[in-house]
RNA sequence: GCCCCUGUAGCUCAGUGGACAGAGCAGCGGACUUCUAAUCCGAAGGCCGGAGGUUCGAAUCCUCCCGGGGGCGCCA
């Protein structure tokens, strides 16, 4: 991309004056490059003058002279000036980048070409969610993080895999069994009453129902005995359908669902880890709980593996589940999408990987922080304990897809994020996401009427772009590439949304101020020129966050 | 008590070492005989939670304090 390009010309300037004696010798640090808030301080700032004054042991204005006069010419630069209190500024050359709408159409759907991944085998595991309930808001929020993420890492050069991984073996599955079978007698009039901690809503009902009309009273037993623990399985088995279907609902398709459970068959990973862990003398048995001797590698505490009822734990399966991934499945590197709640988990996993053979580093944790939902206002509980629960389904019925995912990704992972309702359902024609599509199908319609007069970007000519808002408008398709990169390296993907409305916004500027389809032939065919460009780069975006690109609207 | 995240315009949020701090929404004033006005243009709105410090330069880094959220040996 460009702003690689024009580093290195930097770069070799910084080489090339050091060389000739203009600069002292010295290690200098990587030049870096950024976009000037204002345009008349260039297309790109090299801070560099300012950073190296004092290692140079000059003034940072005559540093950045030095440079200035040995930065090598460039078909992409017209001009480097020399600004206080030290920058070096760079201009990019109008021509050049007219010619780049050419680039960009020329190369289609597969722009922008990054290879930034060279092939690393990448898991993205996202939502999780525990499967005794329909998931909710906050899982949402992980969802069109984790997706978008893995779009992305895909689109530059990673061999992605996502997964999902469903908790079906803990305690709180027997929870859900028990609390199952109560609704389920009570379908046969018994007085049969939910457990204590058991799971009150009314979901649960409907999944009783669903297994009586289906087994009709197949697993009903005398009453006071324990239930068929079949039917807790067919009820998980139910409840994963309708997650997987909720998630689809919002565009999320996985490669893989893995069941906690496979990792404890006779043998299998969760064996293997265990007995892992107590030949390299990981293990310590105390009050009559098995515990993973973490604080011995710098954690703040040891952690219980199996609880002295002889149940393990969460956390042991986890470190299995790891090993699985990275031993096992040879993952290079493995990203979990979690819920804040589990932040306190992340930096004993990443022990329990390593003391298992893995390299806990491999392991990026995206932490994103828990969603309120409101409702005019007011705070609404999400627990599945709470009888009442706001699915993500429900919010995705109301508020559509599109939508839906734009809200959940468009402010960073870290800071916690209001979802109000009622401001949802009225954000109809002020959602933000409808700025970006109609700046798509008011392309597609220019595109429509361009075919309709038999008119194409056949043999264009993009030195005639030279209008304002024509340059703006290349200019930020440019941007693309470095977007994308910043998602992958800071693991942000709401930069994406962001970087979404300043397209549309030069669009929509150069729409106004631009008539693709007048008089001059010429003009016009250079200008579908740069529409075809500007909608790759605007459907590249929409649907690496997974929201559709309309043709019309 | 300790650890993590967080505090920026009325609201929701970007910006996390650069040059005069940004956007969307709300509110105010304009622009449709012209390829879609779900659009555009303009004005207004800020001790960047507070106080010190580091630096040529701090919303950004460090220390302390205050507010909000989350976590802290047998929940997941």
């Amino acid at each position: 991309m460009i702003r690689d390009e024009l580093r290195e010309l930097v770069q070799q300037a910084l080489a090339a004056a050091q060389d000739a004696g203009d600069l002292p010798a010295f290690a200098a640090p990587d030049v870096t490059l950024e976009h000037p808030q204002r345009i008349e301080h260039g297309d790109f700032a090299a801070n560099l003058p300012l950073r190296i004054q004092g290692m140079a042991r000059m003034k940072a204005l005559d540093v950045a002279e030095a440079l200035r006069a040995r930065v090598p010419a460039h078909p992409a630069v017209t001009e480097v000036r020399v600004a206080p209190p030290g920058f070096l500024n760079l201009y990019l050359d109008p021509g050049w980048v007219a010619d780049q709408a050419r680039a960009i159409a020329g190369t289609g759907e597969a722009w922008p070409p990054l290879d930034i991944g060279g092939g690393t085998k990448t898991q993205v595991e996202y939502v999780s969610a525990n499967p005794t309930g329909p998931i909710h808001v906050g899982n949402g929020r992980g969802a069109a993080i984790g997706s978008t993420l893995a779009n992305v890492l895909r689109a530059t050069g990673h061999e992605v895999q996502e997964e999902y991984y469903i908790n079906d073996a803990g305690s709180q599955v027997g929870v859900f069994a028990r609390t199952l079978y109560a609704r389920y007698e009570q379908l046969f009039g018994r007085d049969a009453e939910i457990p204590e901690n058991g799971y009150p809503g009314e979901y649960m009902r409907d999944i009783a129902a669903r297994i009586r009309d289906e087994h009709g009273d197949g697993f009903l037993r005398p009453e006071g005995e324990p239930p068929d623990p079949q039917l807790g399985d067919e009820g998980i088995r139910l409840m994963v359908e309708q997650i997987r279907e909720d998630l689809a609902a919002m565009g999320v398709e996985y490669d893989r669902w893995f069941e906690e459970r496979s990792l404890q068959r006779e043998g299998g990973p969760y064996d293997h880890v265990l007995a892992l862990l107590r030949e390299q003398g990981h293990i310590v048995e105390r009050e009559g709980a098995v515990w993973f001797a973490s604080s011995q590698l710098g954690e703040s505490k040891d952690n219980v593996l199996i609880r002295s009822d002889g149940v393990p734990t969460y956390f042991a399966t986890d470190i299995a589940y790891h090993y699985d991934k990275f031993i096992l499945r040879g993952f290079d590197r493995v990203i979990d999408v979690w819920g804040a709640d589990h932040q306190g988990h992340v930096s004993r996993v990443k022990a329990g990987i390593t003391a298992t053979g893995g390299d806990g580093d491999a392991l990026d944790v995206l932490l994103y922080q828990l969603v309120t939902l409101k409702r005019s206002g007011a705070v609404v509980p999400l627990s599945k304990r709470a009888g009442e629960i706001v699915t993500l389904r429900e919010v995705v019925d109301e508020v559509g897809r599109d939508a839906a995912r734009f809200f959940f990704l468009l402010s960073s992972a870290g800071s916690a994020m209001d979802f109000d309702l009622e401001l949802a359902k009225r954000e109809t024609d002020e959602n933000p996401v409808y700025y970006v599509q109609y700046a798509h199908a008011r392309i597609a319609g220019v595109l429509r009427n361009a075919d309709e007069q038999g008119l194409s970007a056949e043999g264009a000519d993009p030195s005639l772009l030279t209008h304002e808002a024509e340059q703006a408008l290349i200019r930020k398709l440019l941007l693309l590439p470095e977007v994308l990169e910043e998602v992958v390296e800071e693991l942000a993907p709401h930069r994406l949304p962001h970087y979404a409305q300043e397209l549309a916004q030069s669009f929509h500027v150069f729409y106004t101020q631009c008539r693709v389809l007048g008089d001059d032939e010429a003009l016009s065919r250079a200008r579908l020129l740069l529409l075809e460009a500007t909608r790759i780069a605007l459907a590249r975006t929409l649907g690496l966050m997974g929201i559709s690109a309309p043709e019309r609207m």
